[in-house]
DNA sequence: TACATAGTGTTATATTATAACAATTAAATT
DNA sequence: AATTTAATTGTTATAATATAACACTATGTA
């Protein structure tokens, strides 16, 4: 019979570290989230980095990798994390996750010189957010 | 008057440091840079990442955030580093520097939701390469 | 020459991330 | 319920990536 497992109940750590990355209202880094989660218990960094793992391959949160930073999905349809987009202000650090559905056909449909498709993929925009220009 | 410096000329490090870069057949990471030219007089990483730093800035070379890899800019039109794409092979690594003008047409004028455009940016594609398939 | 800017060399340290191993918990199968 | 399998946890240690601060040097421009 087909092995199937629990899709989407995160366990003891991987709620905690949801829940305060997801209350964050900017991206936040792997130490920043040691720092806040010691009160309940989690105490290394292995701990975060592997909650910050799954939490990833669910596609719960996502790494901005420029900044070295998760942030939780803000787009509720987005199950795996494949096929992500943000904009980041140079400025004030603000960073918002694009959904936009033409983008991502445009870039779930881009072929290369060679001919060949990519599913997955990130974008990082970078700019001045309407407040800071 | 104007001031105006130099402007494509390296200065000693920059080029060493350019020069291991643009001849390696895959992205260096900052560590395996620092090795290589430790025979050449650059002893420390503060080196290495300064020289990394400009050399970024003039689009000499791009670093491949996924990865904290520098590979040599494959384009030469490419003079400023403000607009990126790879392909990466999540098998071999094997990684490639895109330029569709299509692509980089498209991605300059995509503007958000609130109708912001942006015209930084960085992408990176991941896949199984045709070797890897 | 003198001034401004960029680059260098150096030491120390901060930040980000993983290896290895033993123990525990949870889920699927018998 | 017992078994077994996979996933998760806790822990210590350490690897890998990157920057701060300071004194000094080289280069370009006025």
């Amino acid at each position: 019979m087909k092995t199937m497992y629990k899709e989407h109940t995160l366990t003891k750590n991987q709620q905690i570290i949801f829940d305060l990355i997801d209350k964050s209202p900017e991206p936040m880094k792997a130490y920043s989230i040691l720092f806040n989660v010691q009160k309940k218990g989690i105490k290394a960094p292995l701990q975060v980095y592997r909650a910050l793992d799954k939490l990833v391959k669910m596609g719960k949160i996502h790494k901005i990798e420029s900044r070295n930073a998760f942030i939780a999905c803000q787009n509720s349809s987005c199950q795996v994390s494949k096929a992500t987009a943000f904009s980041i202000c140079e400025m004030c650090e603000k960073i918002t996750e694009i959904s936009s559905s033409s983008l991502s056909k445009y870039l779930a449909n881009f072929k290369d010189k060679d001919g060949m498709k990519y599913s997955k993929y990130n974008l990082e925009f970078f700019g001045l957010c309407k407040k800071c220009r």
